[in-house]
DNA sequence: TAGGCCATCTGGTCCT
DNA sequence: AGGACCAGATGGCCTA
């Protein structure tokens, strides 16, 4: 079941996220590194075509055959120096009618690629929509939806292998890696307002998260809760220092047994986005090593099946044992709300019914 | 105003 | 030959 999941759902998100997030951070080196000409041409070099230059300069020059009569070489004096003469077509002067068509090519051309790159934002919108934190109003960049893709494939995958939920802090931790300090606080916040609202009051102007991949989500419901006041929350701003947090008492959430989850199917619903969370310069690798601090932290929680359909089960949600540099799972997350608003929730139910199982 | 993000244009390269 | 893909350049928009 778990194998037919990942070959549904997650191979397309791996394979964007792997592949392009990885390219997407040397790509800047690479183009330094290589310290090659750039295709653009300068002014300086309107005058001569590139060294090389095949299909482009080919068709500038014109090489159709009804236009042979216009065919002319023009670049034979300027090699006749030093330069090894270049190779390639010779270049033919430039008709009206070679013009014309070498327009039309080129609208095409450029019709063509923006059409791919609308397929492209299509796709990435689509990537957005099933990682944490989707919003419509504020949507991700397309680096940070790479990124953050590629944290929710690792950290699910860290999931499964080890069969355990991951603690809140290092589930933060994970997705954020590497995320600028803007989307760190984006995610890191809608996890831990959720968290938040979860521990402390319901949703009192009906605002609703879709926090896919989340442990912690809103949920409108009465419950009560031992910690209502944490000294690392800043009440007004939501604020949530995960670096240095040290949960003291345990505190827990219940939710009402079958109660019922968030619309996130609804056409009309809209992600809406928390306040920042100070995570102390974006939990870089340095900081995501768990500190003996943040280990500290104890809660308990209860979840209940986020399903309507599904009766609620109540998973403690145990002490971090974090270890070897934090990012790891203590226990399994639930896929309750995972990505119930789109149309692939059959996988996640099947998902859902594993880790109920 | 600088910097980030984005859409678009463009030329080069590769593939069918 | 034509299309897909890629990357650089450019300009617009937005925000701190």
């Amino acid at each position: 079941m778990l194998s037919r999941l990942f070959s549904e759902v997650l191979p397309d998100v791996q394979r964007l996220a792997a592949d392009w997030v990885e390219d997407s951070e040397t790509v800047d080196c690479k183009v330094k590194e290589e310290d090659h000409e750039p295709c653009h041409l300068g002014d300086e070099d309107l005058d001569e075509p590139q060294e090389g230059s095949s299909r482009a300069e080919s068709e500038m020059a014109g090489d159709d055959d009804d236009d042979d009569e216009a065919e002319e070489e023009e670049c034979g004096d300027e090699n006749s120096g030093e330069k090894p003469k270049k190779r390639g077509p010779k270049k033919r002067k430039m008709t009206p009618a070679r013009v014309e068509r070498s327009k039309m090519r080129r609208q095409k051309a450029n019709a063509r690629e923006r059409t791919r790159m609308h397929d492209l934002n299509s796709a990435l919108d689509n990537l957005r929509k099933v990682v944490p934190c989707y919003s419509k109003t504020q949507k991700l960049s397309k680096i940070e939806t790479l990124r953050l893709a590629k944290n929710y494939i690792l950290a699910l995958g860290e999931i499964l292998r080890n069969g355990k939920r991951p603690d809140v802090v290092s589930y933060v931790q994970m997705l954020c890696k590497g995320l600028s300090q803007p989307t760190t606080n984006l995610v890191a916040g809608c996890l831990q307002l959720n968290t938040r609202n979860f521990l402390t009051e319901p949703c009192s102007d009906g605002a609703r998260f879709h926090m896919p991949g989340s442990p912690f989500s809103v949920h409108p419901y009465p419950y009560r809760c031992s910690r209502l006041s944490s000294p690392h929350y800043q009440p007004g701003t939501g604020a949530l220092n995960l670096r240095s947090h040290t949960y003291g008492s345990g505190y827990e959430a219940v939710y009402p047994p079958g109660g019922t989850s968030p619309d996130y199917s609804s056409p009309d619903y809209e992600g809406q986005h928390s306040p920042p969370v100070c995570l102390n310069g974006g939990l870089t690798g340095r900081q995501q090593e768990s500190s003996e601090t943040d280990r500290n932290y104890h809660y308990s929680m209860h979840y209940s099946g986020l399903t309507a359909s599904r009766p609620s089960h109540s998973i403690p949600f145990g002490p971090s044992g974090a270890r070897n540099g934090g990012a790891h799972s203590e226990n399994i997350p639930p896929f309750h709300d995972v990505h119930l608003h789109h149309d692939r929730a059959a996988p996640y139910e099947d998902l859902n019914a594993f880790f109920h199982n």
